[in-house]
DNA sequence: TAATAGTCAAGTAGTTTAGTAGGATTTAAC
DNA sequence: GTTAAATCCTACTAAACTACTTGACTATTA
């Protein structure tokens, strides 16, 4: 199972923009660049997705860059791996539920779509703010053994 | 965000030999194939990492085939992820912390780091047999909000 | 001894990933 | 009003991976 670069280097940017956007100054693609060591061609096509869904504002020419749309808290993980990751894929009918080609679903078919829903309800649960803070309280409450 | 055929297809097959191994008798590829519409040949190279880690029990010859190793109560879906998909991985630095090459970890690393803690922890809550039960009640309580 | 079924090695078409390359456009600062 | 900084946009690509296929071999049992 894994995460793409795309999802992960988009939340290091955007958690890169979060840091050194505080004096309302914009953040350009090329210092995100050189402190999260990622190509900077490569993202400027995540944040072409960044901005379609709507979760940064961009500035151009001298001093231009990028400023989040939304507060810190505002923002959460999902929201960022959804506009640039495609899509969670567990479900090998893509959930039509003809998972053999015989009208039937499988078997494994609901367990999928439940972890599917678990998944997304946990990086909803994450905004940009408790990634600063290092607090994943709230997301270990969902998704960690209680007893 | 996914998920690889292997482990997909893995567990539909496990599912299928503790339905139709109820008599004691061995569940083929061949049955298995055309149950579950997977190629066989795929299914052979599975069932070759599935018996390495000791989730099945081989016979060769008529009548042969497959069988669980263990009860449906003791195989969970993160026992036959784990022998044929290739582990869980969110993170860009393997788990070296070196995520940014200067020695500092990034600021996503225990985000994701803890992330895949929860998912291993649900995904070993869920046995085979609530699977068969469609029970995910247990794993409901891990992961999906309470309050 | 023929049929059944697992074991094993190698190859492969197609897709995806993680980029690169090159240029056009906009705008702040001098 | 020119220059430099930055975004915007399109196209290409090497390498890896996915989801198989092919074919040969071995063990078992009826």
């Amino acid at each position: 199972m894994k995460l793409s670069t795309k999802g992960r280097y988009a939340l290091m940017a955007m958690i890169d923009i979060a840091i050194y956007s505080k004096g309302g100054e914009h953040v350009s693609l090329y210092q995100i660049s050189t402190r999260c060591n990622i190509s900077m061609s490569y993202l400027e096509q995540l944040f072409i997705k960044l901005k379609k869904a709507n979760l940064v504002l961009s500035a151009k020419g001298p001093k231009g860059g990028y400023l989040l749309s939304r507060s810190n808290e505002e923002i959460s993980v999902a929201n960022v791996v959804d506009a640039v990751d495609e899509k969670l894929e567990f479900l090998r009918c893509n959930n039509t539920k003809d998972c053999l080609k015989t009208g039937k679903q499988c078997s494994t078919h609901h367990l999928w779509s439940n972890f599917m829903g678990s998944v997304y309800s946990y990086l909803s649960s994450i905004s940009l703010q408790n990634i600063l803070d290092d607090d994943f309280e709230i997301a270990n409450q969902i998704m960690l053994k209680q007893g």
